[in-house]
DNA sequence: TACGATCAATGCTTTCAGGGTATCAGATGG
DNA sequence: CCATCTGATACCCTGAAAGCATTGATCGTA
């Protein structure tokens, strides 16, 4: 097609076969085997003139698409491989959706603008498993300690406040003391679904010697503050959340509050070269936020 | 792109060198040099598995594009040739416009739907030129006589009418003998426009000694019409313009009306494959016609 | 754990597609 | 009529790419 395309811009076998790097007689050969393969006499020529046929004029746009969207497919390529083009599937837990997903997000897009970024909100168990599973580039989620094949950029730390109606008897303090929930009936999520955030919140009452009153597990963050603001209980969620829970609720700082690590987690062996430069997007916001 | 997409259809050296029609090692030596051409992996592959890296799994959507983009433009161009796609370029004189242009139009348009057909109103001095020149592929015309490197298929015969305005003093008369307009004003098309209608015209009076007072030559038949409406003169033209001139014209038989041949024409040497089943169809309005 | 099966990679040989040089043949202009 | 330009042909030769045989790695299985 690329010495199609050199004689009919040219008209002229010798020119063309120069463009191509090669010698007259070679060219005129191919430009035959061109015409016999296809059966279509592409140009009309003796040996003072050359010019189109209508059947070669026609082919000459086609072949400059074709040759255009080869160039374009073997650029791409180069592209996706670079990581500056292609695709990311960014696995996220709720908690994250309000605090630094949207910078993250926003950051990114700017600088890697031809990657598509796919973003799935999941629960932090969903997301390991999509993480190994590779249904998942890349996620943020609560540090949940160990993993190995795992690489972790620490994004930032959340301290837990308590969250109750406006109306509940504590909301008069202004910071809680652990032993002051002793009482209090508690909805935390399950540990299968939520395993650092729900460890954390065990931890913070046991050092106190105290069984929390754990009465509902709801899977989602979202039906929590729901149920709180029905006054079925307390919750400790993370800070980032308790701004804008609606009418009716409030937050109160906890004393010693438990702190969880919002982290940036991508399988070590990615093969998907977008993920460096998420990697690095997430380090930026490590040291701004810190 | 064919051995790529073999490979990333299959996952499996073999059975896509198989597909190639090729053995497995000169396969997989193919693969290693569009990758190392590319600068880019394009499979990850261990002894056991074959999959497609990111990159390679865009490349495929390019790929598939392009290969069909190329085979379309196979296609087409052999379709050009044959004359079953492309385009026409069409002259025709005004007066077919009215008559035999829109059967044919009509007609070659089912039969060759992916031929665009390029309409051209001259007069017919310019079809000639624009004949012999190539800017039309085949026109519509008055047949002019000799004309050896143009091939010529007879459309219709048509009779001249006269028309005049309907307050004129010959309007009360229901056929015209030729020597009734010897004292009247004639309009006509000069004979470098319309060479074969003049000499029809001319004929007609000489034949019975008659000088016509042509005042007025316009080149264009519809100026013509005008100008009689105006009541400058009378005209001859051809009877399939006297239906739908508009009030206050009329026409009226002329005895021993002359006849011209509207013709469709067409270069011998035509190299737009399009043109042939183009005559075609105006030898069959010609037999429906005649 | 050892063996066989599978599958991609590699080494070696061979062939023909395709490039180069020389030349021919037809057309054009001085 | 000759010089010149241009595309086509004839012939040769190189190297890209195909085939065959083999290796090496990874499973599954006895």
């Amino acid at each position: 097609m690329r010495f199609f395309m050199a004689l009919a811009e040219t008209l002229h076998f010798g020119r063309a076969a120069e463009r191509m790097n090669m010698s007259q007689p070679p060219f005129s050969r191919q430009i035959a085997m061109i015409e016999r393969t296809l059966g279509v006499k592409l140009f009309e020529r003796n040996s003072r003139s050359v010019a189109l046929t209508p059947a070669g004029k026609h082919f000459m746009e086609d072949c400059r698409n074709v040759l255009g969207q080869f160039e374009d497919a073997c650029r791409d390529v180069r592209l996706v491989a670079s990581g500056m083009k292609g695709e990311l599937r960014l696995g996220f837990m709720m908690h994250a959706a309000h605090s630094v997903v949207p910078e993250l997000v926003q950051l990114y897009a700017k600088a890697r603008p031809d990657v598509r970024l796919v973003l799935d909100e999941r629960t932090p168990t969903e997301i390991d498993e999509m993480l190994v599973a590779g249904t998942l580039d890349a996620a943020v989620t609560f540090d949940c300690g160990y993993a190995p094949h795992l690489q972790t950029v620490l994004l930032a730390r959340e301290r837990l406040r308590i969250i109750m109606r406006e109306d509940h008897p504590l909301a008069t303090v202004g910071q809680i003391y652990p032993e002051k929930l002793r009482e209090e009936k508690v909805i935390a999520a399950p540990a299968a679904t939520a395993p650092a955030l729900r460890s954390a919140i065990n931890s913070y009452f046991s050092a106190k010697g105290i069984v929390p009153h754990v009465v509902l597990e709801p899977r989602l963050q979202h039906t929590i503050i729901q149920l709180v603001a029905k006054g079925l209980g307390v919750a400790l969620i993370p800070a980032s959340l308790c701004t804008g829970m609606g009418t009716g609720l409030i937050s109160r700082t906890l004393t010693d509050a438990p702190q969880l690590d919002v982290v940036l987690r991508a399988p070590m062996t990615t093969k998907n070269p977008a993920v460096s430069a998420f990697m690095e997007i997430g380090k930026s916001i490590q040291r701004t936020s810190l």
